[in-house]
DNA sequence: CCTGAAAAATTACGTGA
DNA sequence: TCACGTAATTTTTCAGG
């Protein structure tokens, strides 16, 4: 699939608000027609981007499992196999493999004897190191991830790439998509301050 | 909102697999209408356990920030803060806060210097450690009750799957393995029925 | 990617257990 | 209270351009 434009990114995001609204509706959003959203959300599918629609539940209204985090150092090349374990075990939602072959997991696991539990489930791979931790609070935000790094230049508008520059003002931090603009905005910015 | 019942549970469940599967469809697994199963599912909105109909996108297939894990310790008395900033950050997918005041995000973040990106968002929050870890895998398994919750055969005593039937007997619902385990558990039913 | 018609799903509402 | 039918409305799918 060739790169997804603006429009993909959008409807992407409105479906991550709501995930049932009707394709005609974020039609209106981005200017397409009903069917046209369909193909694309088809197309992205079939992409693979997006993996299902689901649904956002409230664990915390469902008498379930007390929800821990758990941070195990695997040995060398176990981390994969042990992710695997852990991802495809039912009580775990979460499964993050740091670079360094750290595994976390949120699980939703049996109140009391909760290590026993977890170290069940690991079996007989090497586990250098187990914390279990209570969890007092989940919050998820699902986004694509646009907004943060659409960063647009404070002077011009333009997105900022890796070759944009920033800067400090007054305590606030400002993005620029290249030198020009961030001299043409402090300019303008220190003028004001002089003036006030 | 009273007890959820074993129908809900399902409910939720088929929802998590697929969220823009028709009620009607889902009705069918669970043996209820169509419309019923749109009376539930509002219900549950209304109720808070359903917060929302998302998407799972796959983010690496998106360019966007490199996922990391941040893991710090917060001044006590302070986590709470801290979460909320971190929830509300728009690269910020999961924040989990353990008990200890330990709070663990998973975010997405600039390249380079991410380390820096993390403190400017902690603000002046007292942050006593700070770690922040390359991910290599993010898994999600977006699931209901977990395994220990699972439906039982009221037949059998095995695990109902997606192969399952569900009856509607005297009121209450019934779920079953197989057809064959709801034919004799109907029979009996309909017999005692007629004894009584 | 659009329009427009056919098919399907959702919602609204009255009825009954 | 909860679920079912039916009907009205909306949404999705499928042509053809």
């Amino acid at each position: 699939m060739e790169n997804l434009d603006d429009t993909d990114m959008r409807i992407l995001e409105l479906l991550a608000e709501d995930a049932r609204r009707p394709f005609s509706a974020i039609g209106e959003e981005v200017g397409l027609s009903g069917p046209a959203v369909s193909d694309r959300v088809t197309r992205l599918r079939e992409a693979g981007v997006i993996r299902r629609f689901t649904v956002d539940v409230d664990r915390s209204t469902l008498r379930g499992g007390v929800p821990v985090l758990i941070e195990a150092t695997i040995g060398p090349g176990e981390a994969g196999s042990v992710r695997e374990t852990l991802a495809t075990t039912e009580a775990v939602e979460h499964v993050f493999t740091a670079a360094d072959g750290t595994v976390t997991a949120l699980a939703r696991v049996p109140e009391g004897r909760v290590r026993d539990w977890v170290a069940e489930r690991l079996g007989d791979a090497t586990v250098e190191s187990l914390d279990v931790t209570l969890v007092d609070d989940v919050r998820w935000t699902p986004s694509v991830g646009g907004g943060e790094f659409a960063l647009e230049c404070a002077e011009c508008g333009n997105t900022v790439t890796a070759e944009g520059t920033s800067t400090r003002l007054g305590g606030e931090a400002y993005h620029f998509c290249c030198s020009s603009c961030e001299a043409k905005f402090t300019d303008r910015y220190e003028r004001l301050e002089e003036g006030a």
